[in-house]
DNA sequence: TCCTCTCCCACTTTTGAACTGG
DNA sequence: ACCAGTTCAAAAGTGGGAGAGG
């Protein structure tokens, strides 16, 4: 919570020195949010502050009015015109540039949750060549999906709004085991961040009928994930631009540094800046690259709210001067929401419903392939030795937590640590039946696992304005809906944990960010199971098996 | 041989406890 | 006793190189 140590994460953020705010984000229509003009880092860097005002406009501040501005967009766009890289290790390593959002709209006296997770862009595995990032083949099985919640959730809507909202300390790790709630991901992969919010109070308790959530999306955060950096250029940019790296800004050269580091009297080049100048000489001629090729070029299909539906070429096709990119950062504004009569309204590149037969999964506007999900394995349950704003991880494999399987009443199966990727291949969708539950304390960096939906390859089309670079999805969760997704427990069934391991009573707000996750991460992809991560424990009995 | 990954290094920033003075 | 400001050591975060492994 934001009381608990004097600075929010979101504070610390606020302090800190940096550009004013890019561009607000997309709005409260299904309309493609094109109201940025007018709504620059000024106004969003004026929230509506106590009083009766503020009351005033609470009333008629629903879900789908929040904006959100991304924080220090310029440096983002930087990145991204370079092809950002994020650098993945086993200890778990932060992002930079960090995630930080301006957010309006909100209902100050209204409860929030803000979540982030990473879903894979797409279905390949990048790798980088000639100077630039060129699809080296079929993605690996996505990695159990994880949310990170923002350590100060949940707070009011006049929390979030009064200063940036940071999320610097959110890490990624390649470490498929990893028992420290970071995000997983796969190296040489290209993934997509997106943003949650999700209204959570005492009158809007998760899975109420007025539960709802947004999801907002920058296409320049998107990123390749490398265990090394690939691109000199974004090294640059990195060292230029994090505190942390300083020790890496030579006078000029920082190799020369590395030279003197080494107690060596000629200056070292690093194999990746040896290979660049190799291989593209030209480099070294234009170092700035420039606007991307194949900008207008998006990968696959994609529709925005309006229902317009584009061709795009393959990205094989594409001559990634970096890696395929939406950097004109056209909005990507998607919507789902449910009607007043129960059904849902999804505006989105996967529509169908989850109800559907496995068969629809690979839509194939979507999944240009077999969806490589249907190989994904779950996570079991682990705990870990955590911070007490650490979480531990529950899950379940998803017909499990679905309670379709058919073996509801059958005990779980005993849980080892190895089963982290043994686990049967997700075969059904996750169904939840969740009650409405009061309000309580969320746990923070609480962390889900999903199957990670693929994002729609978002396109740099420019039919959409460069600066609403956005992308949302608004949802508004029924309860009738809640239940129609099936009987099962609200919770993942218990199962064996490695011994040492503690469990905390499943939250009723795990549920419900359950449910959220479910929800949200059903609206991109009918693939989805849930993993749990909350509460307490130690991993000094992990064992690989 | 090439590519990817892990470990370790030296460096900087951040954090928080200890201390000091009003 | 309390509070605010300062100091300083430890922790955390960085990119690069060496080397291992596939």
């Amino acid at each position: 919570m934001l009381q608990d140590k004097g600075l929010s994460e979101s504070e610390e953020a606020f302090r800190a020195p940096g550009p004013a705010l890019g561009e607000a984000s997309a709005a409260n229509a299904p309309e493609p949010a094109l109201a940025a003009p007018g709504l620059s880092g000024a106004a969003l860097g004026s929230p509506p502050g106590p009083g009766a005002d503020v009351a005033a406009a609470a009333a008629e501040q629903t879900i789908e009015n929040i904006k959100v501005g991304l924080h220090e967009k310029e440096l983002w766009k930087k990145f991204h015109e370079a092809g950002t890289e994020m650098i993945i290790t086993k200890a778990g390593r932060r992002m930079f540039p960090s995630y930080k959002v301006k957010v309006t709209g909100m209902n100050p006296k209204t409860k929030y949750i803000l979540l982030i997770d990473i879903v894979p862009a797409d279905d390949h595995r990048y790798k980088f060549c000639d100077n630039k990032w060129m699809v080296a083949g079929k993605a690996e099985p996505a990695m159990p999906g994880r949310l990170y919640v923002h350590p100060d959730s949940p707070a009011t809507g006049a929390h979030w709004m009064r200063q940036l909202v940071s999320f610097q300390k959110l890490k990624l790790t390649n470490n498929h085991l990893d028992p420290f709630g970071h995000i997983i991901l796969n190296s040489m992969h290209k993934y997509q961040p997106r943003l949650h919010i999700v209204k959570a109070d005492e009158n809007n308790a998760f899975g109420s009928k007025n539960t709802a959530f947004c999801t907002h999306l920058f296409p320049e955060t998107s990123f390749i994930s490398v265990t090394s950096y690939q691109n000199h250029k974004i090294t640059q940019l990195k060292i230029e631009n994090n505190p942390f790296a300083k020790g890496f800004r030579g006078s000029d050269d920082s190799d020369l540094r590395v030279a003197r580091l080494q107690s060596k009297e000629y200056p070292v080049i690093s194999k990746s800046i040896m290979r660049q100048r190799l291989i593209s000489p030209q480099l070294s001629a234009t170092p700035d690259v420039g606007p991307l090729l194949g900008t207008h070029q998006a990968l696959q299909h994609y529709q925005h709210e309006n229902g317009a539906h584009s061709q795009l070429p393959e990205p094989q096709d594409l001559p990634l001067s970096t890696f395929p990119t939406q950097r004109d950062s056209g909005l990507f504004y998607h919507c789902l929401k449910r009607r007043a009569d129960g059904t849902r309204h999804l505006d989105l590149p996967c529509k169908r419903s989850y109800l559907e037969a496995p068969s629809s999964v690979g839509e194939d506007h979507y999944f240009r392939s077999p969806p490589p999900y249907d190989q994904q394995m779950l996570s079991p349950s682990y705990c870990s030795e955590v911070t007490p704003r650490e979480a531990c991880m529950y899950s379940g494999s998803g017909p499990e937590i679905a309670g379709v399987s058919g073996v509801d009443d059958l005990p779980p199966p005993p849980l080892s640590c190895n089963m982290w990727t043994s686990v049967s291949p997700y075969t059904s969708y996750s169904v939840q039946t969740m009650e409405t539950v009061p309000y309580q304390p969320f746990p923070t960096h609480f962390t889900a696992t999903t199957m990670m939906p693929r994002l729609p390859t978002l396109s740099a089309q420019s039919s959409q304005p460069p600066g609403n670079a956005h992308f949302s999805v608004y949802n508004q969760l029924s309860q009738s809906q809640v239940r129609e997704r099936g009987p099962s427990a609200s919770f993942p069934r218990e199962r064996s944990l490695p011994p040492g391991c503690e469990r905390k009573p499943p939250s009723p707000h795990l549920n419900a960010a359950n449910e959220f996750l479910y929800s949200q991460t059903f609206s991109l992809s009918r693939e989805s199971s849930l993993q749990y991560h909350s509460g307490m424990g130690t991993v000094e009995n992990w064992t690989d098996g």
